[in-house]
DNA sequence: TCCGCCATTTGATTTTGATCAAGTGAAAGC
DNA sequence: GCTTTCACTTGATCAAAATCAAATGGCGGA
């Protein structure tokens, strides 16, 4: 029977692993327990402090990660300094570009965190032999395709205020997707960072948080603390469908 | 011998695919001569004239794509009509997005165009069967996803003068990779739609083509044709490195 | 406890790009 | 051949967000 076999197979994989809270949502799901042994034997978790830098823009990609705990950001910085964030993470995705050499955007720890590393060859051979593990990280790539696509709405067509009702909204829903409560929450990011992440200056970001709490749209503890009274006004204001 | 075997094979792929000129671009690189004809069984052609969709945001996918000529974009509208292109592909791009029974976004001819459809069901049974067609359609979505990257952070960060310029460093990369000299090309979009692409205005981007071609950056014909005399300077104009 | 730092907010002004409104020019239809 | 249409350009004005500048307020360290 499926269940039984699966008890004997656990009964093999590592404690790690075994004690993991990505087991399944993570890459790992789609390792037998021979391979997540031998996964296991090169990969090590990691305490990241919020600004800790996974890779950098332009640097050799030696590591992938899992995101075991915290919300990692992914920025593209240009020449002059001007930045954007190009994407969130959050526990349990998978962290890494495969098949390229060199990163294309520095990821960062946006809180404090915890990854668990493995090197790039030992994951890259174990995707050759199996089609399965193949699948779940083309699955994550389509996923974070059509995040990247919604944010360039976002981007492109939105004003100041539908931007930063989105980021509010796009929060509430991915920060804690156990908690049968979203309506209260701490914002991952920074004001620069949400400035960052949204096309506008820390001013501009500031201010229309400002607006939002007025009109009881939410209610702001501590700078970072959030409560929104009513998810579907703000969805209404992020002109989000 | 490798070549031999080849040569075996070719004689047995069906006639339409040996004459296509995205048989080794496109997904049908992965696939046997057998598993080609399986699939050719089920695709046919079909002319797209400019604004033709091959489908809507929020319908149902029947057929995926490739993209034999052209250029298709892909879309986002929001209720109240604003519009983003989140996407340009160009041939021999595959087009779809597998493993969504419903569309993000709706998929456009932006110049006539030639794609070869095949039925959803048909792709996605050869997808499981055959690891090395996963690993290209996996290598197709992240490649997408870079280029939205790279473009949210000229949506979030560059002038209205440096968002035209990097489309039209953009269009010259892309629209003819075989051709040695890149520095004159036709748009394949209208004033709206490039609009539409850089979160602008067509009064904007009008006014910042007559700028970039004062100031000898670009040379335009017709409205559509294009010349760039010194393809590094309207790169330096596009902030892009 | 007080100081200094840093993130954030708030205010005044400027700038960029949007909006509103009129032209221009080339191709299609009568 | 003339008009109509449509895409695009150009001009004038407006508004949203950026910039410049100054408070505010919490927090850690002396």
């Amino acid at each position: 029977m499926e269940v039984r076999r699966q008890d004997i197979h656990n009964s093999e994989i590592p404690l790690v692993c075994r004690a993991c809270e990505a087991r399944h949502g993570g890459v790992c799901g789609a390792l037998t327990a021979e391979q997540l042994v031998e996964l296991n034997r090169h990969s090590s978790r990691h305490r990241l402090e919020t600004g800790a830098e996974v890779i950098g823009q332009g640097e050799t990609v030696v590591n992938y990660s899992n995101i075991m705990r915290g919300v990692v950001k992914l920025t593209k910085v240009m020449a002059d300094g001007r930045q954007q964030i190009v994407g969130l993470q959050f526990a349990p995705d998978f962290l890494g570009r495969p098949f390229l050499e060199e990163s294309a955007i520095t990821a960062e720890a946006a809180t404090d965190s915890e990854v668990c590393n493995f090197p790039r060859h030992v994951l890259d051979r174990l995707v050759k032999r199996t089609p399965e593990l193949e699948h779940k990280l083309h699955r994550q790539a389509l996923k974070e395709l059509d995040e990247a696509r919604d944010w360039m709405l976002t981007l492109g067509r939105k004003t100041a205020q539908e931007k930063v009702a989105s980021f509010l909204y796009l929060i509430a829903t991915h920060i804690d997707p156990e908690s049968v409560d979203q309506s209260s929450f701490d914002l991952p990011l920074s004001r620069a960072d949400i400035a960052d992440f949204l096309g506008l200056t820390i001013e501009t970001v500031s201010r229309q948080f400002t607006k939002l709490r007025k009109e009881n749209v939410i209610r702001i503890e501590n700078n970072r603390h959030v409560s929104v009274p009513d998810m579907d006004r703000l969805m209404r204001y992020a002109s989000t469908d």
